[in-house]
DNA sequence: TGTGAATACTAATTCAAC
DNA sequence: GTTGAATTAGTATTCACA
């Protein structure tokens, strides 16, 4: 079990139950027969970008990241940068491709940045068909998108 | 200087300067000639919600919370509840009428909270008007708000 | 109810080992 | 580069009191 993959496993488990301390997270792995100790979790907890929220009844429990516009914009960098083939546009749809297997990551992404923009978003393994609300946003989502390759 | 009044100075010290433990903000208060120990600092962070935040360059800071979607929906239906006269329907459109100046604070949760479904919001002093994007999302909205009354 | 002082608890880091 | 054990740093809570 390498790092990567108990971080996956760590987001999921926050989704599921509510842990409310960094033991219990070390509880939850052990469980599935991970065995790190808090220290790592703790390590864990900074590079994943977990927060500590006080719970609306009692206590505190942990939770996910909320990613910032500037975040979102520097993953979306990175990603595109790498998987760039060819943006296009028509209408009220904008196209991007990507090399194999990274269509879905920067749709996602490009899905929560552009929620204003976009009226349906949708991929495949390498393409990405975006279809805008009307064509200012196609034109404003196009030009963004460009500023990213 | 009472509770709520150092509240809302907390608020607005963190939008400002990054406070990255207890003791800053017990110091930055002090500053300002609120005397408080980290003892009533910690309390206040639960009462406020804020979140420990591991910060992107390094180390920690508290932030403001982030409302969750039970947050969000609490809020709704106490308001929903206290200001509703009518809700109503037609085509891709869904109206709420409210008591007199209720409406923008409602409009602005809706808008949050049914970002996928709409594609415009707009409201007056006691009414708003909802347009989504397809039939289908006007009739997930109009149950969904149902729900609040 | 709100608070500080002391304390208990939890989380982050150091340090050594791998 | 990653980890656990031990330690330190930081945070939450208890308890007494205004």
């Amino acid at each position: 079990m390498k790092k990567e993959e108990r971080h996956q496993l760590i987001i999921q488990l926050l989704e599921k139950e509510n842990i409310q301390k960094q033991e219990e997270l070390v509880k939850a792995l052990q469980e599935r027969d991970i065995a790190v100790t808090q220290a790592t979790v703790s390590r864990d907890i900074k590079e994943l970008k977990l927060i500590k929220v006080p719970a609306t009844g009692d206590g505190y429990r942990y939770s996910l990241p909320v990613e910032s516009d500037e975040e979102m914009n520097e993953k979306l960098t990175k990603l595109i940068k790498n998987a760039f083939v060819s943006l296009d546009h028509m209408d009220k749809f904008v196209t991007l491709k990507t090399l194999p297997g990274n269509a879905s990551a920067i749709a996602n992404l490009i899905d929560k940045r552009f929620t204003k923009e976009l009226f349906a978003i949708l991929n495949d393994d390498d393409n990405i068909l975006m279809i805008t609300k009307t064509t200012q946003a196609r034109e404003r989502l196009f030009q963004e998108l460009q500023k990213y390759i």
